[in-house]
DNA sequence: TTGTACGCGTTATCAA
DNA sequence: TTGATAACGCGTACAA
């Protein structure tokens, strides 16, 4: 049986409230009975309930997260972001998975809101437009991390991926390329769009004609897979270089470069995005973008908490930066 | 403002509990009315209160969650497997990171039973003690994954790391080592114990005797460090090859031998521990002792759910398979 | 089949 | 400074 403040007040000869009020040192309340009540409350193992709480505050202190896979480490990290700030706030956060399918974001989205939670944060989401609704409709806050449908929506943190695209595409030209490929994930439709997008203006820019050949846009569910996917594909096309979405897609297709026999760097140069922590460990250590993602993550949660606070925190897009390792060289 | 059962009770002129009934499926409702209330809810926008519902019905559908550290690829695959069953099951997860502080766990804990979790899952634990008090104090079921106190809990799930270390030595042996170094981590005294225990074991029953030059037992937070701190302290006793603790601490001291030129694995064989997702893609590919992460989620929330039904699961201890790759070769 | 009334554990508003 | 008492939103005996 798990004790109340009933069953200190009784215990005490005084009213609940008093208990109440002594437990949460609430001004008005003698010091002296409210050292021996707090005293009772420890000897009788008394564990305030944060669910009687919320039902009368109305306020959890809880935030909903919902990610699109949890074993991805771009996704540990921006969680452990989260979770550092919302724990140093007071905060518990509820993690869920949605397994990057949208019907299945959408129920989680749904159980929060049962749940009560303070405010939402979304990664990767591809429902955008359904927040919009959800947002005005109930008061719940909802931020986006790395939203993945194009458009504007009110509360978003996201890194520059364009800039991204072209800083990378740019340190291969100026290594001599000039058959840069690309290998794109089109179930990220914007930061895709944008790292792509990068692509082409760091090539425009140089005046080298964009070949379709040499690029790959598919959609996977892993990574790796894609890596060996986009460069069966682009491999005609005979690029000096690659372009890959992330890190993990150019590991994958490093992978298949090692089976095929192609020398990386020396038969082609290969720039990732991410700078996940295994990039500087890898054989040869790959060439990348990082991207601040445990600050992602903090910063998303620093947000809703402003958002809490009842302020109006302005959407962030973070810069991202050149890792030059190994995996990219002159041409 | 957000609405509830009376809402909807006023407004189709019924009484609340009816309205409670319809929503619930109860068998005691009108069918007529269950959907005319079941319609009404809809289009009034009505999202039940989870907390509300629990101060009542003594049940949050909420499992506790506590990690020594999200980013590390170990702890998300368990998490994952976690997560999933428990929302197959209908439970949300919070998930928080003692940052393997043992006060801080503590602190977590207690959040937990302040939200009144039905159950509680912790990872890499060092004060196992204290929750068998707990778990008797209060009602919430805590399940230990890999904890690492030693002694006996009630609730436990791990791998058999003794017989992961004797496969890892013995494959070693087995390629004609007889220096074989151990490079371990204080901060995990159980698994550490039991995988230097089955080194020994190895060892003792090739007859080959136990070398303290070229054993490194220290603690580190950051495995990576381990690693190389580890290399550099048994590389006076020549080791012709290495079983290191982890993955990780495997990563960092090839690290470690690349700056000094040390070749792998011909001047020196090394296998880690875990297969995490990047070992395959390392150059040259680690040889491990894989352990089944995302089952061992799985596994300990199916335990968890178990408990909650009343059941009495047994403790589990999951096999380890060795896994040879690139990293080790013939002395 | 439906309505009434109470309990869950806490905070908050009034009085005393 | 303390005590009654009403909320909070829902479930549920019990009565109608």
């Amino acid at each position: 049986m798990t004790i109340s403040i009933y069953d200190i007040a009784k215990e005490a000869n005084v009213a609940p409230s008093t208990v109440s009020r002594a437990l949460q040192n609430h001004p008005r309340i003698g010091t002296e009975t409210k050292a021996r009540i707090q005293a009772l409350a420890k000897t009788m193992g008394y564990v305030p309930s944060a669910v009687a709480k919320s039902l009368t505050t109305n306020k959890t202190w809880t935030i909903g997260m919902v990610v699109t896979a949890v074993a991805d480490p771009v996704v540990a990290d921006i969680l452990d972001g989260v979770e550092a700030v919302a724990q140093d706030a007071g905060y518990s956060v509820f993690l869920s998975n949605s397994r990057d399918d949208a019907e299945r974001e959408a129920a989680l989205i749904e159980t929060f809101q049962r749940r009560r939670v303070d405010a939402i944060i979304v990664h990767a989401s591809r429902r955008n437009k359904l927040y919009n609704s959800k947002l005005t409709q109930h008061q719940v806050p909802i931020i986006l991390i790395e939203h993945q449908e194009p458009g504007n929506y009110q509360h978003t943190v996201s890194t520059d991926s364009k800039r991204g695209g072209q800083l990378a595409t740019e340190h291969l030209i100026g290594l001599g390329h000039r058959r840069i490929g690309f290998v794109g994930a089109l179930e990220r439709p914007r930061s895709n769009e944008e790292r792509l997008n990068g692509y082409k203006a760091a090539l425009e820019q140089a005046n080298i004609p964009f070949i379709p050949e040499i690029v790959s846009l598919l959609e996977s569910d892993d990574d790796f897979e894609r890596g060996q996917l986009g460069l069966a594909e682009i491999l005609a096309g005979e690029p000096t270089a690659v372009f890959c979405y992330n890190d993990r897609t150019a590991i994958g297709l490093m992978k298949g470069c090692e089976q095929r026999g192609i020398a990386i760097p020396d038969q082609l140069s290969i720039v990732g995005f991410d700078d996940i922590g295994n990039a500087s460990y890898l054989r040869p250590a790959l060439t990348t973008m990082r991207q601040p993602w445990i600050q992602m993550g903090e910063i998303a949660m620093q947000m809703t908490l402003d958002l809490l606070d009842g302020q109006t925190p302005e959407n962030r897009i973070l810069p991202v930066e050149l890792i030059v390792r190994q995996t990219t060289t002159k041409r």
